[in-house]
DNA sequence: GTCTATAGGAAGATAGAC
DNA sequence: GTCTATCTTCCTATAGAC
C-alpha cells in the first residue's frame, strides 16, 4: 500500500468537475486543473494516467452516478408524481448551485472533433433523464402524445435557463425556471 | 490601394463564426480558423492584428448586426404581432441552420476568465432580444406581469433546444421548439 | 502519493518576400 | 493582401527524487 491520498477521489472529482463546468474542456488547462484540485500536475497524472481526457471522462461518470442517485432514482421511486418531481427540483438546485454553475453536458459538448470522446455518454444521459421524466408524466396521467415533448421541453428549459443565467450574469432565469418546473411538467393547473 | 482581397469581409466573418460555433473560443485553433477561412495564418493576422480575440469580437459584432437586421428590426416593425413573430422564426431557422449550428452566445460564454472579453456584449445581446420580444408581447395584449417572464422563457427554450439538439445528435428538439414558438409567446390559444 | 524539474510538441503570433 | 518560414510561449505529459 502506498501513502494516503491528500484528497479523496470524490472531492477531487468534484473540484475537477467545477473547473470543467466553468471553462469547458478545451478551456481547462492542466495548470488550472492542478490549482483547483490542490495537486501538482504530476500528481494528477498519477491518478489519471490518461490525462485530461480521462479526468473529464471520470468527472462525467461521477455526474452520471449523481444523476442516477439524486434525480433518476427519486423520479422512479414510488409515491405521488408531484412529490417525486419536487425531490428532483431540490437535487437540481443543489447540483447547479442555484444557477451559478453551468451544465457539464453543455460544456463538454464543445469538444473539438465531430464525434468527441464524450458524445455518446452525453446523449445517453440526456436520454435517460428524458425517459425518467416521461415515466413520471405517464404516472401523472399526462396524455401519451404530450409526454415526451413535455419532458424534452423541461430539459431544454433547464439547459437554456442556465445558458441565459450565465450569459446575463444573474441567476434569476434559472430560479424562475425551477419554480415553474412542477407545473411545467404536470400542467398549468398544477 | 493594396491588392484585392481573395475573400470579402462578410464571407470571412461567416466562416470564422461557424468555426467558433462548432468548437467554441478555446477550441478554435489558429490552424483550424486558417483552414476554414481558406487563408493562411499570417493573412488572418493581417486582417485581424488583435489575433483570435479580435476575430471572435468581430464575429460577435457581425452576429449582433445580423440580429438587429433580421430579428430585432422585424420584431419592432409595424404589423400584427403574429406576423412579426413568424418573421423572426424564419430568421432563427436560417441562422441556426435548422438546429445544426450552436449559438455563438453560448459558445463564447465559455471563455476563461471570470469576466471574459465578450461578457458585456453577450449580456447586452440577450437583453436586447428579450426587450424586443417583450415589446411585441405588450402589443399583443399579453398581461404586463407575464410579458418579461414569457420573453425570457422563449430565449431559454431557444438556447436549451440547441444544447439538447447538439447533445442528442438530432435537430428535433430545435425544430419542435421553433414550431411551438408562436403559441409559446402569444398564448396556448394561438 | 506527492513533489520539482523538464522534455516535447502544439498553439498564438511575427518577419519578410512576392 | 497573401504567402512560407520562423519565433516564442504555453500546454500536455514524463522522469525521477522523496
Amino acid at each position: 500500500m502506498g501513502r494516503r491520498a491528500s484528497i479523496d477521489d470524490g472531492e477531487l472529482l468534484d473540484r475537477l468537475g467545477l473547473a470543467f463546468r466553468d471553462v469547458g474542456y478545451e478551456g481547462a488547462t492542466l495548470t488550472m486543473l492542478s490549482e483547483r484540485a490542490g495537486l501538482q500536475k504530476a500528481s494528477l497524472y498519477h491518478r489519471f494516467p490518461g490525462g485530461k481526457e480521462q479526468m473529464a471522462r471520470e468527472v462525467l461518470e461521477a455526474a452520471e452516478a449523481w444523476l442516477v442517485e439524486h434525480v433518476l432514482g427519486p423520479l422512479a421511486a414510488p409515491g405521488p408524481p408531484r412529490k417525486r418531481i419536487e425531490y428532483m427540483v431540490a437535487g437540481i438546485d443543489t447540483f447547479y448551485l442555484g444557477g451559478k454553475r453551468a451544465c457539464l453536458l453543455n460544456m463538454l459538448s464543445t469538444v473539438r472533433e465531430e464525434d468527441g470522446p464524450f458524445t455518446g455518454k452525453i446523449a445517453q444521459m440526456f436520454e435517460a433523464w428524458i425517459a425518467a421524466l416521461s415515466a413520471v408524466l405517464v404516472d401523472a396521467g399526462v396524455p401519451k402524445k404530450d409526454v415526451r415533448p413535455r419532458a424534452e421541453r423541461a430539459i431544454a428549459l433547464l439547459e437554456g435557463s442556465l445558458v441565459l443565467s450565465r450569459g446575463t450574469g444573474t441567476t434569476r432565469p434559472f430560479r424562475d425556471f425551477l419554480k415553474s418546473l412542477p407545473s411545467e411538467l404536470l400542467g398549468a393547473s398544477g
